[in-house]
DNA sequence: TTTTGGTTTAACCATATGGTTAGGGCAAAG
DNA sequence: CTTTGCCCTAACCATATGGTTAAACCAAAA
């Protein structure tokens, strides 16, 4: 039976896909890169993908599949809002840094593709975890805004104190080169950077969500 | 003489150019489609500026020196730190706000082109304000170390406060098609978080810096 | 052994794309 | 009026690119 070579070189094109499209994005790849990366001819991408969309579709899908659920998981654990942002920001950090090219891959085809990309996204959270009561933001922003009824975190909006937790654990991979270039830091010097990233943003919900005594 | 319609021309290409280079990146851009916005011929690009690579290269100058002069002047100014940093948002956001596809374009392209672009990138900061003592990210450090020597911002270490504050006002315009999708904003909420946003980020700051009695 | 049907390849195709060129146009200098 | 020199265009070129096709290959079924 061949169906263990169709799959593996199924896998195959799409390991390759997903390096060369997430290095180069969409507009900057190449289907012959795809090809000579999987080892193959370039006419067995159509024969097993039917197109450059197609394949950039699955890619794309796959990307997020592999980040999202742990992150999506991590939320839905109970627990007081002060812990569970900071499991979120541990798992979130954890997963980007486990695919530190995926964000701004996903962020710049989201930007180019105005709204047809964003409903593949939508619907790709929303099979993170399958019978979740909703998508990971949406969790967090309903606790949080009981929170705020409470007046856990003083003047901070809820969107706001969400969108702030991740773009501290996104940017540095996104920004990656700009800050190494701004700092002048080295490769070296950026992972240890990392490596303290984490205990820095708790430090930020830590001063959000004071020790009530 | 020319001198008249040569220069407007050019300004023509460079405005169309940087339309296209900034929504489609270098990769994503034609020729073609720039020269049909600038309603000139394809032929005039290559004879105004040699390259697809040297007009992109224009392009990206321009961008960046569009932004970072008044955010380099701003530092500059003597105030104490937690003000300083204070202006440092305020302005910053603003000049992105005023820009808003800029830092997905430079950071996609600075991912892309590995360390090439990155010179172009840290020589345009430098030329921001011409005879400053350093880059804006450099100065801020340099007083942020000395405020920590004094104990001041609490356990936060300079480089990740820094790039926590750049994080929090760049993420919203790098990451918009995301936030709205996983927030379920519409435009209109979309720019009522921005309003709200600087405030939110000297929050930040506020609890950072406490004030000392 | 032959047949069969999915897998793989080399060659090919149409078009898109960055770039070039020869010449026309046109304002200013002579 | 003619010449000069830059601005601009239409047409063209070579190559790259996504995609297709006909045939070869090859394991398993008959």
């Amino acid at each position: 039976m061949a169906n263990t070579r169709d799959a593996d070189t199924a896998r195959r094109i799409l390991e390759a896909a997903r390096k060369v499209f997430l290095e180069k994005g969409m507009a900057g790849a190449r289907m012959q890169e795809i090809a000579d990366e999987a080892g193959i001819n370039k006419a067995m991408l159509h024969y097993y993908f039917r197109s450059k969309e197609q394949l950039f579709r699955q890619v794309f899908e796959e990307a997020l599949a592999d980040m999202m659920p742990k992150v999506h998981a991590a939320v839905l654990q109970p627990m007081r809002i002060k812990d569970k942002l900071k499991t979120f920001v541990r798992v979130y950090f954890e997963q980007v840094r486990a695919h530190p090219v995926v964000p701004l891959f996903v962020l710049h085809e989201l930007h180019r593709s105005g709204a047809s990309l964003a409903e593949v996204f939508v619907e790709q959270m929303k099979q993170a975890v399958p019978r979740a009561p909703g998508l990971f933001p949406q969790i967090l922003l309903d606790e949080l805004r009981a929170a705020a009824a409470r007046g856990e975190p003083g003047a901070h909006k809820p969107d706001h104190l969400l969108v702030s937790l991740m773009a501290m654990c996104v940017f540095p991979f996104v920004a990656r080169p700009m800050i190494c270039a701004l700092m002048g830091m080295d490769e070296a010097a950026f992972e240890r950077f990392l490596d303290e990233r984490v205990s820095q943003v708790e430090l930020f919900l830590d001063s959000v969500f004071p020790e009530e005594r």
